[in-house]
DNA sequence: ACAAAAGTGTTGTCTGTACACCCATGC
DNA sequence: GCATGGGTGTACAGACAACACTTTTGT
């Protein structure tokens, strides 16, 4: 690929991609860092990220690189944004582009975690970060929460089925407040978006609690209205 | 600046910046685009946009350019996010960071925008334009109308001192819908960061309105609370 | 029988919304 | 005196928040 005449002359950028990988582990929401193996900062904790190169867009590296670390596709993802200051990173000029994943804790590939040297950390006890990394972890959490509060992507984390139990644990680790069970199992019922399964979960308690599972065609439905989760 | 040995192999891309520049006559909510004079889709309409260069960061980029545009400095400005797909512009692999900026129309500068070739849009009288900016546009206008629910920044859409007629206009403008002005003027009022002026505009009607002018103090005491403007 | 989590209703408060009339003034 | 926009209050409905006891069952 090649510019055209009026392009020529403009400053050429490395582009990174840096991803916040969220997951759940039915207590806490955990974010995902690797020990980083480039010099600068060279052995510290990072996100997982890569540089775009030039037959990719920009939201196909931060897929790739997503794949990488976990090796899976068509994860949920969304773009944060990107962080430009001149100095950011040590190591020489690069811009990145943030996203935020959200995967299934259980689905992630054991083998590649252990090759990047991957771990998973609750996310009220973050580690320290190389360059900018702590201000994408703040950012997307905020953009999580504000997004989870009215589009069904917490579900993104959650196996597939999922007692309302472990949605309110979710939607609390999100939040990182309370909930009252009856007030959240109400709303969340009344919204009819969820299917309940005769299947219980038995291992949470003698009793045992319903297994429910998301209905996507449902709540294409109600999409349009504008839906309020929380 | 120069990268160390692990970034040498990396692509390198072209860097723009492209502004959405909202303004507000009194009755509608606004878009500055500009003719574009370069090839490709030369004669077109566009967004205000410009290269970043290596000395500066993302955000100077844009700062830079608004400022070109308007001669205004200080401008309110908020990232959208990155565009980078492959065949985005036809001239080249050029990534773009859009921004929005909310400016007085009354302030800028009438030469540099005859310079310019510079032109204002109602929101929903936009013309075609180039490359995706269309869905730039449409992601800024989606932003804005997000946070100026919850933020007190259609203040910099207006002048110093605004009656609320001028602000509830305002909204109706930014939403596309009207407003009850017995609830809004309760509500606007309600939230007390509003500072009653003693002087009227006298244009807009015989018996005359009052000014009001936005207080930021008050407005950062209740911002902690998370303020719901409408 | 008891421990441990599941499941379930009611009430008061607050917020949002719908709605109509008088006021002040310049002409 | 009349036309024009400015300014103001009330009542109803829906949403939200607070709150505690019974059920099931494995041990």
């Amino acid at each position: 690929m090649t510019s055209i005449e009026q392009y020529k002359d403009h400053d050429r950028f490395l582009l990174a991609v840096d991803c916040i990988i969220f997951g759940f582990d039915g207590k806490n929401l955990k974010a995902l860092f690797i020990k980083r193996r480039l010099e600068p900062e060279f052995g510290k904790w990072s996100l997982m990220g890569g540089f775009v190169n030039h037959n990719e867009s920009v939201e196909q590296a931060a897929a790739r690189v997503l794949n990488l670390l976990t090796g899976l596709d068509n994860i949920y993802m969304e773009q944060i944004g990107c962080f430009g200051d001149v100095d950011r990173d040590p190591g020489g000029r690069v811009v990145s582009i943030a996203y935020f994943a959200l995967i299934n804790i259980a689905d992630y590939s054991e083998t590649l975690m252990k090759e990047h040297n991957a771990k998973w950390f609750s996310i009220d006890k973050i580690p320290a970060l190389v360059f900018d990394h702590k201000k994408m972890l703040l950012l997307a959490k905020e953009r999580l929460q504000q997004k989870v509060a009215n589009h069904p992507i917490g579900f993104e984390l959650l196996p597939e089925k999922f007692t309302l139990r472990q949605l309110q644990n979710l939607y609390e680790a999100i939040y990182g407040s309370e909930l009252d069970k009856r007030n959240f199992t109400r709303k969340i019922l009344s919204l009819s978006i969820l299917n309940k399964l005769e299947e219980k979960d038995k291992e949470s308690s003698r009793k045992g609690s319903f297994y429910f599972v998301f209905d996507e065609k449902k709540y294409k439905k109600l999409e349009a209205e504008g839906v309020k989760f929380i």
